[in-house]
DNA sequence: TTATCAAACTTGTTTAAACGAGTTATTCTA
DNA sequence: TAGAATAACTCGTTTAAACAAGTTTGATAA
């Protein structure tokens, strides 16, 4: 692939905004301004900008300029919601040591059940895993997976161990391009319990979502559910013009 | 407002997808025969589908074409998280009746909690308002609203009572356009447990997030409860490309 | 029949230009 | 001095064209 032109424009103004060259309320370079600064069209500036504006960090101004709404994060959330990140490169981003103990690891046909629950075809093999992730040393995520065999071969519980997600990108060539989720809050099962560090508390916060392959083809549903503590979820979102 | 062109061609296409004329898993006419059926340029096009793709409806490929991987909702979801949305909004959609009761409505000056919490300047004229939700007969969510009172002018109980985004849309003028949002899953509290109808509960899960203008100012705070059965937040995220 | 190659698609990126429309600052006028 | 008109910015939308790169299909050659 050619690298992208946008790219690295987007990365470098994040980086301008995450350093705190521009601070929340400062208005940015004009865009005309930006076209000199890095020698290429205003469409291509745009597009940057736009994404920066999707993840919440720039709001933009008819006829005034382009603001920075971006505050830096108190470091207590985990995940980012609005993005598709593994357990690993979350951690990693927040520079805390992780684990991963693999619980379950089985191959099962796809019943009705499953399907209700999944998504998946009545039929269909797949790998069922359950897995307990730790921050440290105590248990925070409990993660329930099914992956479709036949998208996923070769995968091994000493694989799901360590990231799946390496494994598929990396080994299999896959691309991970689109999730669809679900957050709500539940009781904490018994399985939770006995699984997951919840000390004083009884509920989780659960992320269920299926996800799907360049080739449109949804490889995997996962159920994760969280201590409530500790993790949180950020989204961004603008309002649809009418 | 010289009414765009994008608009319809998103709307006409969303709809088709959502009436099922293109069902989970089929491709969409390619870009160039919607440039004819539209009379329009490829851009237009791309720009129309690319808000399908953010919004989970649709998964280009490339050399492929553009498969719709949108699944009609189970409806028991009353929030989509991922757009901004009122409450009446929200229930509307659903088609389910709801009223609101404001308990209460006041104003303060934020002080250094205040500050902590929100993000408001000390010293800043703020109106603090309880809100209980109710769909049917039961109390769903609580809301705990702090707005900017310089951008805010006349707001009253009565507004509070209906809808305020109503108010402020239509009679200030004001354009709302971005927010960010934290979502977690908190222990019920004391005023939780007297204001909900939680039943067996004793968990929320909660919203909080800032809300700016079109101009750029941060001009409100919410913090929204919710009774967790029967609520739940849809996410669809494209992964970034490295 | 099978394998290979090329043509004809598909979406992805970038340029260039023009016009619209909202905001701000300046200049001119009363 | 105060107010109105204007010029010079800002971002928003759309067109048109070209090329890159991935996929599918069908023709061709072994």
């Amino acid at each position: 692939m050619p690298q992208s032109k946008y790219e690295p424009i987007y990365r470098s103004i994040k980086e301008d905004i995450e350093t705190g060259i521009y601070k929340y309320g400062d208005f940015l370079p004009s865009e005309n301004e930006y076209t000199v600064r890095f020698e290429c069209t205003r469409n291509t500036v745009r597009r940057a900008l736009s994404l920066l504006t999707s993840e919440g960090y720039l709001l933009p101004q008819h006829g005034r300029g382009v603001q920075v709404i971006y505050r830096p994060d108190d470091g207590r959330s985990l995940f980012t919601i609005g993005g598709i990140e593994s357990f690993a490169e979350a951690a990693e981003r927040s520079g805390r040591k992780t684990t991963t103990k693999v619980v379950v690891f089985k191959q099962i046909k796809a019943d009705e059940k499953v399907n209700l629950r999944t998504g998946f075809d009545i039929g269909e093999d797949l790998y069922y895993i359950e897995r307990v992730r730790y921050v440290g040393k105590r248990a925070v995520i409990f993660d329930t997976n099914y992956f479709l065999m036949s998208e996923t071969p070769g995968l091994q519980p000493s694989i799901a161990a360590s990231s799946i997600y390496r494994y598929l990108e990396g080994t299999l060539g896959m691309t991970i391009t689109t999730s669809r989720r679900r957050v709500t809050a539940q009781q904490a099962s018994e399985r939770d319990k006995e699984l997951l560090d919840l000390n004083h508390f009884d509920f989780v916060l659960s992320v269920a979502g299926q996800v799907f392959n360049s080739r449109g083809v949804m490889f995997e549903y996962t159920e994760s559910r969280h201590v409530p503590d500790q993790v949180c979820f950020i989204e961004s979102a603008v309002r649809q013009k009418v």
